[in-house]
DNA sequence: AGGTTAGATAACCAAGTGGTTAGGTACGAG
DNA sequence: CTCGTACCTAACCACTTGGTTATCTAACCT
């Protein structure tokens, strides 16, 4: 699987993306991490998972602690790919957009 | 399922993100869409129907076609999601970050 | 050495995904 | 009316996902 689709599947579920958003006040045990959600321990393990293949995370050994922190590098790929669409988020570049293309095909 | 995270799902597929990719350049028919791909046709219906629920897409009516375009108000919610963490994509803020974590904890 | 805590792994389950083939519907053309 | 085209639905398959419980390792603390 390719870095963006890997990145994308691993934001697609609400819990991962709370373990960032947790992750962004700084590393983090997995104990502490799975406090917020009342899921098991093995779940919160695969979450974990999925998040480190995908780059999110990185994870170190202290004692019986393996700490998790955040990496946002794959992010910034997310934030570019959606920048490529911002000319369509609004519906007057839509209609803009539009009249562009009747504009270029009526030139041909 | 919620909006981000449905709109992240239907984003994990490269084939779904390459449909979108086509209609930046307008509506497209089903058929148009399925040209660029080796796979069925109910594979691709499958997808649009993944994009239509997510919500990046519309599909109208015209004779024995069911054209497809672009509603790509959803990427807006992701875009601003990414931009979130900005400050988290490079090292030097990162280490930035930390330090003003650790500044904030001698404080108190 | 024994007990507790942090965490991972294994095995399982229900549901979802991405694909297929087969068959059905709706429309336009001859 | 019949044929071909565009598209959908249904049924099926292999694989993945998000969860569980049970079990294991590793480290700390008496």
């Amino acid at each position: 699987m390719d870095q963006l689709s890997a990145t994308f599947a691993a934001l697609a579920d609400p819990t991962r993306r709370a373990i960032l958003a947790r992750l962004t006040d700084g590393p983090a045990t997995v104990k502490e991490l799975s406090e917020p959600f009342d899921i098991s321990g093995p779940a919160i393990s695969k979450h974990l998972r999925v998040l480190e293949k995908a780059g999110l995370i990185t994870r170190g050994r202290e004692a019986q602690w393996r700490p998790c922190q955040l990496d946002a590098t794959p992010l910034k790929e997310v934030a570019v790919w959606a920048e490529n669409y911002r000319r369509f988020w609004d519906a007057s570049y839509t209609r803009l957009d539009a009249l562009l293309t009747e504009m270029k095909e009526t030139e041909q």
